[in-house]
DNA sequence: TCTGGGGTCCTAGGACCC
DNA sequence: TCTGGGGTCCTAGGACCC
């Protein structure tokens, strides 16, 4: 049986979302905005065509958006996981393994499906998703991941041969043909560092890469280099997937307003802290470390620079807020100091593991009370968005950041539905 | 003064991804 | 004035062991 992946892609995901409960978005230039509005993290094409580029800070670019007319939103996270959802939902509907590789994407294993009949379902499955879920999408097939990847970037950047590269099952002939158009930055796993190397050796596209020598290739560039250069020569190296267990799991936030009070800091880091804890428990996980990191501003070099970190142990693993709020706390008084200008801190949980395999503590009753009322909590500010609180936690919104043009929860909240007038 | 060989484990930092 | 958040994996070097 020939190996095959497809890999299903959301056209510029963040603005499609909006776009599919605001139409008059369509055709003119889109961007979203990170948390607290502070950089571009999605854009249009027709934002990509001004010039737009990717984080690209929010006040540099206002001109531009004046000038142009360009629509801005605050990233509506809560929407696009929803939208995600159910655009896996549709592709899973077709009975392919599938592996959801991120927010918009995902590869799924059509070797099972003989040569000739892989453009019509293509097709299907991306008329489905456009119909059903109203997202636009980029599906390629190739021998491997990393071809399938590549070719779905030429077929988004040479958009007037999209429709023939998609679905589409090419030679070897046609694919080095594709990899010449590819440059070499643009290759999975090829980021800034390893394409200016690259590039400083006269390697310019992805077809220059693949021709390298694999020696060069292992002592430049790693293991990760060799393996990519096997996966663009069509050989599979990724092995099947399996469900991975997370092995780290954060919530961190950079402050609109420098912080340089301890007091105010504790309140962020246990909001941080608790956030965490919550999301531990939603995916039934434990953990057994975390780690606290603060840092002041790296763009801003005329105030003194500072960054610190400190990662600390529970006694065996815990889910439960108090004990993870406790710790990191502990941390945070060791790496903080008086006089500098904090601009960012976070909390990240470590040696994480599902619930099931938790050791059983000395006193089962505790733990039980503990479960019940981290239970109750949770379900209060999932209905109540975060009402319940510790006392040390920052009374305000410290998780979702300032939003100045936020879209409505169209899909997760009875009392935000789209109204037609 | 001369200063082996083989191994494990841990950690910080680097590179990448969306 | 204002520059995101959440992840993964690899590697080199140090500490330590016999």
């Amino acid at each position: 049986m020939n190996r095959a992946y497809g890999l299903l892609d959301c056209n510029n995901f963040f603005v499609s979302c909006e776009r599919i409960f605001n139409p008059s978005l369509k055709g003119v230039p889109v961007v979203v905005l990170s948390n607290n509005d502070g950089c571009v993290v999605a854009r249009s094409q027709e934002a990509k065509d001004i010039g737009i580029s990717m984080g690209s800070p929010h006040f540099r670019i206002k001109s531009e958006i004046r000038k142009w007319g360009i629509k801005v939103f605050s990233s509506n996270f809560s929407l696009y996981t929803d939208i995600s959802s159910r655009v896996m939902d549709v592709l899973n509907s077709f009975g392919l393994n599938m592996e959801i590789y991120s927010v918009d994407e995902a590869f799924f294993d059509i070797g099972c499906i003989s040569e000739e009949k892989r453009g019509a379902l293509i097709e299907m499955i991306k008329c489905k998703v456009e119909r059903w879920v109203g997202i636009p999408v980029t599906i390629t097939t190739a021998k491997t991941k990393t071809l399938a990847k590549t070719i779905n970037h030429v077929a988004k950047k040479y958009r007037e041969y999209g429709s023939i590269i998609e679905g589409s099952v090419f030679s070897d002939s046609e694919i080095d043909a594709l990899l010449k158009l590819c440059s070499v930055k643009d290759v999975w796993g090829i980021g800034f560092r390893y394409s200016f190397l690259l590039n400083s050796f006269g390697v310019r596209s992805a077809y220059n890469f693949k021709c390298l020598d694999n020696g060069w290739v292992r002592r430049n560039m790693g293991i990760n280099g060799l393996r990519l250069l096997q996966e663009l020569r069509g050989f599979p190296i990724h092995i099947a997937s399996s469900y991975k267990e997370k092995r780290t799991l954060a919530t961190t936030r950079s402050f609109k307003k420098y912080i340089s009070d301890l007091v105010l800091m504790s309140g962020y880091v246990s909001s941080f802290a608790s956030h965490s804890a919550f999301k531990l428990r939603r995916e039934n996980l434990v953990a057994r470390e975390v780690t606290v990191f603060i840092r002041t501003n790296s763009h801003n070099l005329r105030y003194k620079q500072y960054s610190n970190s400190v990662t600390l142990q529970f006694d065996g693993y815990t889910s439960f807020s108090p004990d993870i709020v406790k710790k990191a706390l502990e941390g945070l008084r060791m790496i903080f100091k008086p006089g500098y200008l904090y601009k960012k801190a976070g909390v990240i949980l470590s040696e994480i593991r599902p619930l099931d395999k938790e050791q059983t503590y000395m006193f089962p009753s505790r733990k039980m009370v503990n479960k019940d009322v981290m239970r109750a909590i949770d379900k209060v500010n999932l209905k109540w968005n975060g009402v319940v609180k510790l006392g040390i936690e920052n009374p305000l919104d410290s998780i979702n950041g300032e939003k100045e043009f936020v879209s409505q929860l169209y899909t997760t909240d009875w009392r935000q539905l789209l109204t037609v007038s």
